[in-house]
DNA sequence: ACTTTTGTTAACAAAATTGTTAAACACAAA
DNA sequence: TTTGTGTTTAACAATTTTGTTAACAAAAGT
């Protein structure tokens, strides 16, 4: 792999995989096995680099849940499909979102362009007409897409400490979290 | 109020509810309106700080939330009690969490001290007994705990990239979160 | 009153992190 | 072979962040 990429994808490894938000470029290039220089090279500074992968970690996000839900399939049907997709995304960069937050919370270059989400306003009116056809539970679909997303997301996102404080092993967490997608749709369809 | 306690609130108010992770300590200390050599004076080092902020956190809320768990109530007021007390915690400090995760992932000094949580075991073991009666729908109970805590919490973590999303106000994206206590009850009893 | 302890500050030193430069390298095209 | 172009590296410089010291002020104890 040339070493841009290879840098890009170490620097998205560390951090929306692995956690660590802190790492620095020396860091970054060591796991990567190139020198730090590269980075610079590549992406002039660290902060350039960040905006990238950060950019090109959204933007995919993005594209593959924008698809689901423009698809015009039955909404049960495009439902199963999006938690398959959102959780095997999940599952590859488990801190992409925690990420994103720390990024709004400290500097605010990701709040500048990021505006009211097309789709998931499609998403909310179609939540709203199953409400309508009694295929869903009545309610704010707002509540409706925050524990759909809670319901994926959070036992994911807390696995190193949940893992400690029920004290069961990697494995077994593992097996927990692949029994949600079954469990959210039963919950949701309930 | 003294220095020394203005210092620990104001990191904690940094890192737990501003979700300023980075915060360095010249900041903390602009922050407070103190002098940067007061932290070290009182805390030694940055790292000490934050170690002792993370504590009296961590310590903080377990000790509110074993108190409800151990208490000897009916479970479903028992439940109206924790859901109260965890996100009246939340809102103080919506990325306590995240901190905490945050600090697992990069160092390695949470992990020691944590282990399986005795009042979580008890916890589990009356969701366990509700199951049986009928009162909840049977399960897992770590999973009935996953979704709980998730529902909780994701609203909460995510405020500032869903008022984005959403494109909805501040007041707005609170009252969101005020409805959902009563929510959650309905939806774990439905 | 004076001594000791505690709190506070600015100035300095040290460490960690990032950014730059220039030279070496590889290798294809002229 | 040489020239050109993109890549890679080490050495260095700049910056940022942290930690220390010494001096001074305030409070407490004797």
């Amino acid at each position: 792999m040339n070493k841009e990429e290879l840098i890009k994808q170490t620097a998205k490894d560390l951090f929306f995989n692995k956690g660590y938000l802190h790492a620095t470029t020396q860091e970054i290039a060591d796991a990567a096995g190139v020198n730090r220089s590269l980075i610079n090279y590549y992406f002039r500074s660290r902060d350039l680099l960040f905006q990238t992968v950060y950019r090109e970690a959204v933007e995919s996000l993005k594209s593959q849940l924008d698809k689901v839900l423009y698809d015009k399939i039955p909404f049960k049907e495009k439902l199963s499909i999006f938690i398959d997709v959102y959780m095997k995304e999940l599952l590859k960069y488990p801190y992409r979102e925690s990420f994103l937050i720390t990024e709004i919370c400290s500097k605010n270059f990701a709040l500048k362009e990021k505006k009211k989400s097309a789709a998931l306003a499609h998403f909310l009116k179609e939540i709203g007409e199953e409400m309508e056809k009694g295929t869903l539970k009545k309610g704010d679909p707002i509540h409706f897409v925050f524990d759909l997303f809670a319901l994926m997301s959070f036992p994911v996102i807390m696995t190193p400490l949940y893992q400690k404080l029920l004290d069961i092993s990697k494995e077994k967490y593992k097996a927990l979290i692949a029994e949600r997608k079954q469990l959210i749709l039963e919950k949701i369809f309930n």
